[in-house]
DNA sequence: GTGCGAACGGCAAGCGCTTGCCGAAAGCGC
DNA sequence: GCGCTTTCGGCAAGCGCTTGCCGTTCGCAC
């Protein structure tokens, strides 16, 4: 986009008939102005529609206001919903938003922060599950490292290893450890898990903390009633299916997420099995939908705009020394109809 | 971000011992270099780390890499989705992109073109419906014809007034006719229509089409039949018990989004009016959530992907002479369960 | 051995803006 | 009415990069 030649602050100073530092400091309310030069700056400016350029006034010293958030998929209700927190903050601080996804392609993660890093983004939020791949997450560090020593504000949704950034954390395995406890309390005994990659430290939690809930509650879970998909519906889809045909002997299916929870569904209705009187299913997230569905999805409800939100603020706040800060926010287990009450006998004497 | 100073191509060069052209044009590959200073360059910026200032480099001529895209709401599925496919296309051209959100408040919009105009940003795309209001069309036109003027290139998804920009038109009104028209084959006779704000062309558009479509097969809808509500699930909810409130009469209801047509069923469904069996339901768009709900919805499947994709492709691309194209993607009638047929005497002799 | 072109490094001029500093003009007290 | 402070416009120096142009060096043919 070069074709034409654009106006510049230069133009607007001749049409005025002031200098180019008047011009900048009318327009930018940097210093007062004389009201009749102001006020031929500002018709000049008007009539030429001249746009100041954003990439000169950045080089100049200005610090640009574009902020980086980079997220796996936004077209994933999760992420839509998180994203339309951070986008509300950023508003709110006259911030433009630069949105990279990656498709779920964590070698994108790094190539997008160095891009960020060229943008002089002010801040970047990662916004997607961090990963248990070592090499990776050294990776990111070292990516991430000279744009912090620069004084660049990171913010993380979700636990990343090895990243000394601000995070947020939703309270992953807290919230499917009280999810499993819920069940157990609802009757089920039997129990399968449909989780997404285990590269995924989201889904390393909250596997992690539904098999702590059951524990407790002095419930098994074998490696064998555990089965993996594609973190998305059809993954779900795919997993319960593989379930049903290995023969299905639990009374309550986890999905480590709504998404996958959907699928999962979708599976069992269209092998006939009914949820929740053949068999309970249940969630975590509590993407906006799941209380739409028939039978509405039992879930471990995350407050998913304000992670986006505190997010964004994190990385905007001045940090109060050189200490990263970690923000948690607690799930509540909603219980809802996809989850029956089975009938036990008495288990105590 | 300016407390740190950053590295830059002079720290390269001198620590490569090159001059800053020689360094630039090794980074670049703009020109050969021989391979030992090549090499050094090299090295000299991985071990500082090294991060091109990208505004630098827009002011010095290459021009800017990040387009924008300014759309109504991220977290709504429709938007979600449309984003999902111009990201792709995005991501495969290297761009990185600005995405700005104006929770509907169409003021916003012309302000972020200002800002997106200033980032000198090679291409603008406005993704959100167009608005009937003459007044803020008129301003809109006059923000974005400076931008035109200087090179920018601009594509809209759906019917927007007064812009001579290219544009990717689903066809809502065909789509809908066709609905109506689909419907009225199945029996049904007596309609009633949840509409979005009459100032968006699509909520128009919509309407007008399933007018059109019942007219053409000789069925009313009088106005008191059409009932507006938020843009929104919670806006068809809304809608939705307003008309129960009101006394439904109609056989089958048709809103004009799937997010309302979701808010619908769930106010049905709370009033225990059964779907399909008391009342069809109707919505537009397909979003991917509608083939899982019960009854999974009957729609006008839109390719929302698609939609971003082309448009992105649209702003991308090199306009063949100086014409505004259009690119119209025909929507699908998919009849799921939430619409029943209705058995009708025979209506010819 | 000489002359010529090819290959490649560096110089320096910007790109469009902000801002520290200087100087001129204006306002004030006595 | 004089010298002081205050107010405000302009000058010019960058910010970090790219690139046209020039100069040097080298290889090659003759």
């Amino acid at each position: 986009m070069t074709d034409r030649s654009f106006v510049t602050l230069q133009d607007v100073a001749r049409a005025a008939d002031v200098s180019p530092a008047t011009a900048s400091r009318v327009l930018n309310g940097t210093r007062p102005v004389r009201a009749e030069l102001a006020e031929r700056v500002q018709t000049a400016a008007g009539r030429l529609a001249y746009a100041p350029n954003a990439h000169a006034q950045a080089l100049a010293g200005t610090s640009s206001r574009n902020v980086g958030v980079i997220c796996h998929d936004v077209s994933d209700p999760y992420f839509a919903a998180i994203a339309g927190g951070v986008m509300r903050v950023a508003a709110h601080n006259g911030l433009l938003v630069m949105l990279a996804n990656t498709f779920r392609n964590a070698g994108q993660e790094i190539e997008y922060v160095s891009m960020l890093r060229a943008q002089r983004a002010p801040a970047i939020l990662l916004i997607g599950s961090g990963v248990e791949d070592r090499t990776r997450n050294r990776a990111l560090a070292a990516e991430l490292a000279p744009y912090l020593r620069d004084g660049g504000r990171v913010a993380v949704i979700s636990r990343h290893h090895g990243l000394r950034v601000d995070s947020v954390l939703p309270e992953n395995r807290a919230g499917a450890a009280a999810l499993a406890g819920r069940l157990v309390a609802m009757g089920h005994r039997r129990f399968a898990v449909l989780t997404g990659p285990r590269a995924l430290t989201t889904v390393v939690d909250r596997l992690g903390g539904f098999r702590d809930g059951l524990a407790k509650a002095g419930v098994p879970l074998s490696g064998k009633d555990v089965t993996e998909g594609a973190f998305t519906r059809d993954g779900g889809y795919q997993a319960m299916a593989e379930l049903i045909d290995r023969g299905l002997r639990a009374t309550c299916v986890f999905a480590v997420t709504d998404v996958m929870a959907i699928g999962a569904c979708a599976a069992l209705r269209d092998r006939g099995i009914a949820v929740p009187s053949d068999v309970s299913v249940a969630g975590f997230d509590d993407i906006p939908v799941v209380r739409d569905l028939t039978p509405p999805l039992t879930t471990v409800a995350l407050p998913l705009e304000q992670l986006g939100e505190r997010a964004m603020q994190l990385a905007l706040e001045d940090r109060p020394s050189g200490r990263t800060r970690v923000v948690r926010l607690a799930g509540e287990v909603v219980v809802r109809a996809s989850t029956r009450r089975i009938p036990t006998r008495k288990e105590s004497p």
